[in-house]
DNA sequence: CCAATTGATAACTTATTGCATATCACAATA
DNA sequence: TATTGTGATATGCAATAAGTTATCAATTGG
């Protein structure tokens, strides 16, 4: 892996306790075992694009190729407003709502 | 493949193209052969996270996750710079400095 | 103290990537 | 017409992702 992606998967991490899941809920709710989920997030595997889409989707990301000069913009766009608004998750997610079953 | 990866292998296809570079071109600058460069771009391959990351890169893109709530606004963004300001892909890449053999 | 939850890890199997290499059809052009 | 550049395709092989299942250590709560 030349390329670390360790920011993408610690992203996604956050993402999913921001909600308040655990590997195994969350990974029930997308039909990847636990296993695998603890492997992607310590970035111990170098998971398919597909796979980074689907797990992304999930926890209302999106996977975006963007040009490298509007990084800094982006990033300060996406901060101020998680700073100022309570977390841009505060919005439940779609596949949130019959969440009787929180976890195993 | 449950979800398609095409936008993002297409956005890498209109970089590479933006560039003026063949596939084999820019396989040779990055260490690809010309016959995966087709098969990621035609999106025949779920290539591996840390392949999108460096093929990206390479074009002068980032891979970034981005809460679905701002992708419209970042997507206008990009778009509105690169109308404006005849592509935001204007700029020279480092790699193309030293590019006397544009093909093979 | 015991039970349940959480994340990390392991072994095994299967599916797919990704490289190397070669060929092909098509288009542009000398 | 012959040549050259382009992208699409094929085969074989090694490396690794991804699913299945199970176990473990470290919390955390009854």
């Amino acid at each position: 892996m030349k390329h670390s992606i360790q920011p993408l998967t610690d992203a996604l991490k956050s993402a999913r306790e921001k909600k308040g899941l655990s590997q195994r809920a969350f990974g029930r709710a997308i039909g990847v075992p636990q296993s695998r989920l603890s492997k992607i997030e310590s970035g111990a595997v170098d998971l398919r694009t597909s796979n980074l889409v689907e797990i992304a989707r999930t926890l209302d990301l999106e996977v975006m190729l963007v040009p490298r000069q509007f990084v800094p913009a982006v990033n300060s766009l996406v901060k101020q407003t998680a700073e100022t608004n309570g977390g841009y998750e505060a919005q439940r997610p779609l596949y949130q709502l019959n969440e009787e079953d929180d976890d195993a």
